[in-house]
RNA sequence: GGAGUGGUAGCUCAAUUGGUUAGAGCAUCGCACUGUCACUGCGAAGGUUGCGGGUUCGACCCCCGUCCAUUCCGCCA
C-alpha cells in the first residue's frame, strides 16, 4: 500500500515528455524523453547513448554507479528516460550535433519496447544502402535524418501549396478517384466494379475532364494536390503507378494570364522552402521550334548556355562523301580537351543513343585541328568557327567541337544531349540555381510514321491556334496548340494549356487524328454537352508535385519524395500487388485466363 | 517488349588466367575499459556465391535458361 502511493506520487512528479530539440532550452531542467537508442558507447562504468527522436539525437550519459542499466538494450530499443538536461564541459561538446553542446545526466533508464537488430545502419543517406532492402523495411528507413528531412519537406510543400493557391482565390475541389478509361494517353489502371459486373472504373490518369467540367460549372480558380495513376514503365524522374500534380484550372483567362498568375507561386515556394536562387524571374517564354534549335531538346537545361549551332551547309561544301546529302549537321563547342580513350568512349555512347558517328575538331589557338579538320579547307574552318562566334561562343583554345550529321531530329537530339553531359562533366550545373522556361507554341499535331496517320502532339483538350478557322484552312503540322510546359534545370515540370471549348472546334479537331463526329461524341460526350451550354473559355495547368520535390531539394531519384515509394509497379514493404482469392474474384464476375 | 549494368556473410564490398579451407570493414555476441561521439583493445560466431541446368579433374569466375533490381529505349493524350 506504501509502495503503491510511492508509485502514484511518483508518477505525478515525472515530467511530461520533452522532445530532443526541447532540451536546447531546458539546461538545468528535469526532463523525460522518449525515444530510439541510435548508438551505444559503452567505456565499463560509464556509457554513452544517442537517443533518437522525431525532432533529432541527444546525448545520454549513464554512470553505473548512479544509474540502474537495463541489462538487455540494444539499437533501435524504444526507451522512457528521466535525467537532467546539463550543459557538457568543454572539451566534451560536438559541434557536429545541434544538440552537441548539452547532453542528458539520466537518472532513470526504462525499456518501453525491445528491438531485433536492425538489417542495415540507419545514418547517413540510405544510398550505401540498396533500395530493395531499404524498401522492404520502409519504416526503419524513415527513421534516418535525410528521410525523415525530405517528409517534412513534402508537408512544407504541400502545405505552401495549399496556402498559396487559396490565397490567390483557387478553391481545392477532390475529384473522383474511380471513374471512367480515358481513349488514348497511358494505359488505366482498371477497378472491376461488383454491383455492375462486366464493367470497370480506371483510376484517373489526372483529373482532366473533371476540371474542365467545373469550370464549366461556374468555378472560377480551380486546384487540387491530385493523385494520378498511369500503368507504364518507370523512369528515374518517374514514379511507378502512381504520382501527384498539383492540377490548377481557370475560366476567363489567356495564356499569359496564366503565366503571370502563376510565376509568384514558384517564386514562393523557393525562397520559402529553399535557398536557392531563380536564374530569371519573370520566367523566359521560349518557342518550342527554338527550344529544339538551340538545346535538342523540349526539357532543356538553361542553367548554362552552350547552344547548338548548325554545321550542314559547312559539311556539305567540305567535300566529304559521306556528308555529302546529309540533312542536318549540329555542334557544341566545349572548352575542354579529350584524349582518345575519351573520344571513343563519347562515340560509343552515341552510337548506343542512335548516332551514325561522332564528327570531332580540336580548337587550338582559334583555328580548327585534328583529322577530321584536314579534310575542311582553311576557308570552311573558318566558317565553322564563324558559326561557333554567332551561337554565342569565345573561340580560343583547349576546346573541342563536337557534331552530329543525321536527320534534323536526330541531329538536335543527339547534339542536346552531349551538350547536357558535357554540362555534367564541366560543371556547369549549379545545383543552387533554379532556371525557368516556358515552352510554347508546341505543334497540335505529330505525324506518325507507324500508323501513318495524325496524332495529338500533346493533349488533345487544347485549343488549336487559330480555331476552327485553322483546323479548316491549315495542314495538320501547320497547327500550332495553345500548349505550353514549364521546365526546369532540365525536367518538365508543368504542363498545360488553353482549352478547345467550342463544340464544333472540338469535333473538328479529333476528326484530324481520324474520329468521326459521331465517334468524338460517343467518347467525349460529357464533355461535347457541357460545352454546348456555355462553357466559358479556359485553361490551366497541371505541376508535377514529386518533380517538384526533386528540383527544389537536389533529389536525383523520384522514389525518394515518396513515404512509401513502389519500385517496377511493386511495393517492397507490403509486396503488392498479391493474388487474390478465387472467392474474391467470384464476387465481381471474374476468372483468371490460364496460362 | 528491347538494350546495358548489377545480384557473394545481417549491411557494404573483395576474391589475379578457372585452382588450397571464398576474405575484409561495419553490425552482432563475449570479455575489459569513467568522457566517448565512426570510442578503443582482445576474442568468437556468421556463406545454398539469386535460382536451375551444362562444360571441366576442378566453377563466385565460362556457357544456356530463369528470377529480381536498376538505368535507358519503346510507352508516358
Amino acid at each position: 500500500m506504501k509502495q503503491d502511493k510511492a508509485n502514484i506520487k511518483k508518477e505525478i512528479q515525472k515530467p511530461t515528455r520533452s522532445l530532443t530539440s526541447d532540451c536546447l532550452d531546458k539546461i538545468g531542467s528535469e526532463v523525460m524523453i522518449q525515444g530510439w537508442i541510435a548508438k551505444i558507447r559503452n567505456h565499463g562504468s560509464l556509457v554513452f547513448i544517442d537517443l533518437r527522436d522525431w525532432e533529432g539525437v541527444i546525448q545520454l550519459v549513464l554512470d553505473k554507479e548512479k544509474t540502474d542499466i537495463p541489462e538487455k538494450v540494444g539499437l533501435e530499443y524504444v526507451v522512457e528516460v528521466l535525467g537532467t538536461v546539463v550543459e557538457r564541459e568543454e572539451g566534451f561538446k560536438n559541434e557536429k550535433m545541434l544538440t552537441g553542446n548539452i547532453e542528458v545526466q539520466v537518472s532513470e533508464i526504462t525499456v518501453l519496447n525491445e528491438s531485433l537488430t536492425p538489417p542495415f545502419p540507419l545514418d547517413g543517406n540510405g544510398f550505401d544502402v540498396s533500395e530493395d532492402i531499404r524498401y522492404k523495411y520502409r519504416y526503419l528507413d524513415i527513421r534516418r535524418k535525410s528521410v525523415r528531412d525530405i517528409i517534412k519537406n513534402r508537408h512544407d510543400l504541400m502545405m505552401s501549396t495549399r496556402e498559396w493557391f487559396s490565397d490567390n482565390g483557387f478553391v481545392e475541389i477532390q475529384t473522383p478517384l474511380l471513374t471512367v478509361s480515358s481513349p488514348e494517353g497511358a494505359r488505366d489502371y482498371l477497378v472491376p466494379s461488383r454491383i455492375h459486373q462486366g464493367n470497370f472504373y480506371a483510376l484517373p490518369q489526372a483529373p482532366q475532364q473533371y476540371k474542365q467540367l467545373l469550370m464549366v460549372g461556374g468555378v472560377d480558380k480551380y486546384f487540387q494536390i491530385a493523385p494520378c495513376f498511369r500503368d507504364e514503365d518507370p523512369r528515374a524522374d518517374r514514379h511507378s503507378g502512381e504520382f501527384y500534380q498539383i492540377d490548377t484550372e481557370c475560366s476567363f483567362i489567356t495564356r499569359d494570364e496564366l503565366f503571370h498568375l502563376s510565376e509568384p507561386y514558384f517564386k514562393e515556394v523557393v525562397s520559402k522552402l529553399t535557398e536557392k536562387k531563380i536564374k530569371q524571374y519573370r520566367f523566359p517564354k521560349i518557342k518550342y521550334t527554338e527550344v529544339i534549335e538551340k538545346y535538342g531538346t523540349d526539357k532543356p537545361d538553361l542553367r548554362f548556355e552552350m547552344h547548338l549551332f548548325d554545321l550542314t551547309s559547312e559539311f556539305k561544301e567540305s567535300g566529304m562523301r559521306i556528308f555529302e546529302d546529309v540533312e542536318s549537321v549540329k555542334a557544341v563547342l566545349v572548352d575542354k580537351t579529350f584524349s582518345k580513350k575519351e573520344i571513343e568512349e563519347l562515340t560509343d555512347w552515341m552510337k548506343k543513343e542512335g548516332a551514325k558517328g561522332l564528327a570531332v575538331f580540336a580548337v587550338e589557338d582559334s583555328s580548327l585541328k585534328g583529322h577530321l579538320a584536314e579534310h575542311f579547307s582553311l576557308d570552311i574552318q573558318q566558317k565553322v568557327l564563324d558559326k561557333a562566334k554567332e551561337a554565342g561562343y569565345t573561340v580560343g583554345t583547349n576546346q573541342t567541337i563536337f557534331a552530329i550529321a543525321d536527320n534534323y531530329t536526330n541531329s538536335s537530339k543527339l547534339t542536346g544531349l552531349i551538350r547536357s553531359k558535357m554540362g555534367d562533366l564541366l560543371n556547369l550545373k549549379n545545383s543552387e540555381e533554379l532556371a525557368f522556361a516556358w515552352i510554347v507554341d508546341f505543334p497540335m499535331y505529330e505525324w506518325n510514321e507507324d500508323s501513318k496517320k495524325w496524332d495529338f502532339g500533346h493533349n488533345p483538350f487544347s485549343m488549336p491556334q487559330g480555331g476552327l478557322s485553322a483546323l479548316k484552312s491549315k495542314l495538320p503540322g501547320e497547327i500550332m496548340a495553345e500548349q505550353f510546359d514549364l521546365v526546369c534545370n532540365g525536367y518538365e515540370l508543368a504542363s498545360g494549356s488553353i482549352r478547345n471549348h467550342h463544340p464544333k472546334t472540338f469535333i473538328e479537331a479529333f476528326k484530324v487524328v481520324g474520329y468521326t463526329e459521331e465517334e468524338t461524341r460517343e467518347e467525349f460526350g460529357h464533355m461535347i454537352s457541357a460545352f454546348e451550354y456555355g462553357a466559358p473559355p479556359h485553361g490551366g495547368f497541371a505541376v508535377g508535385f514529386d518533380r517538384l520535390m526533386m528540383v527544389l531539394f537536389n533529389v536525383e531519384n523520384i522514389r525518394e519524395v515518396y513515404a512509401f515509394p513502389k519500385q517496377n509497379a511493386r511495393e517492397a514493404m507490403t509486396g503488392a500487388p498479391r493474388r487474390v482469392e478465387k472467392k474474391d474474384l467470384d464476387i465481381l464476375g471474374l476468372e483468371l485466363k490460364k496460362k
